[in-house]
DNA sequence: CTGATAATGGAAATCATTTTCATTAAGGAG
DNA sequence: CTCCTTAATGAAAATGATTTCCATTATCAG
């Protein structure tokens, strides 16, 4: 109902009518949210936040969304081992370029990197290719992530 | 009590008395399991093959063995995103060499693959180099999974 | 062998995520 | 613009993995 909310046609509008999903306020704020951070939020921290515009939402559409998003492609879904899953947009203007994670098993900070990237890239597309073919595996995506300690934490433990 | 259960000192006996840690007849019994095997077990998986053999095992200390198994260095912890965590050994003998998986989005199939680890191995040390020093951060290890379709879950979606 | 206490196991508690179901609201047809 | 079908929503309850409590047991140094 809060007629003008997010409403202009936004880069992910045909996304959903080619699929023929629809466009509800819910969907628009959780997305906007996620446009407009670089953080990894998890399923609460988004429901908290879009709460703050749009009380009617519930718990439940969030996850809903998420999953929603998560399956569109739009969405990548993260476990840093906190015990709750982590989003964050895949693409559209905004968004970080192509980047893995360090994650501190101490404090749960997560950082993006970019480095290495590209030679990265030849690497997987060489393995994606070798691993497509010997087990007859099609790939859809990757994840890499380092755990270690970081700057703080790694005083903590003397 | 089963006087001559896993007895032999086996190596990770050592590793237990160096950090002053018992050698108890549930923590060897899981170890022996995880030796045994090249799956990828969950706490319950582990629970219930030890409780045939170790019927008095309780599911609070097998999740309490796997996390000092993984604080210790022995055992490493997944998750594969079926909302439950997996468990593998990461040294010993039986062992798979370093490894990585590809991880079937359809039916949660995990394949073992060791391709390309050497080139990976050395891309690892570079970005582990340079990550470190660039945002001070001390990396323990590394973990890499291919998302994607396997064989039988290709067809399926037609 | 004995004592101090680390480790255990059952039951209850937590807590993230999912399911249920009655109600609401996109959005195409008219 | 109004109607109608049905996808989408949200509150509450259910689920299920993991954790916490706490009384009891068993390891192992002395
Ligand atoms: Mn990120
Ligand atoms: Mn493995
Ligand atoms: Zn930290
Ligand atoms: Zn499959």
């Amino acid at each position: 109902m809060p007629r003008g909310f997010g409403v202009g046609p936004h880069w992910w509008c045909n996304r959903f009518q080619d699929a023929g999903f629809r466009i509800t306020v819910p969907r628009q704020a959780i997305l906007d949210l996620l446009n407009r951070t670089h953080e990894h939020l998890s399923a609460e921290d988004i429901y908290l936040e879009v709460h703050k515009i749009y009380p009617a939402i519930g718990l439940t559409t969030v996850y809903r969304t998420l999953e929603l998003l998560v399956n569109m492609g739009l969405v990548f879904k993260f476990d840093f081992g906190d015990g709750r899953a982590r989003y964050e947009l895949s693409q559209g203007p905004g968004t970080l370029k192509h980047h893995h994670h360090l994650v501190c098993t101490g404090c749960g900070r997560v950082i993006d990197y970019t480095e290495f990237i590209e030679q990265e890239k030849e690497l997987v597309h060489r393995t994606e290719r070798e691993l497509s073919r010997k087990y007859n595996f099609k790939i859809d995506s990757h994840q890499i992530q380092f755990l270690g300690l970081c700057h703080n934490c790694q005083k903590e433990n003397k």
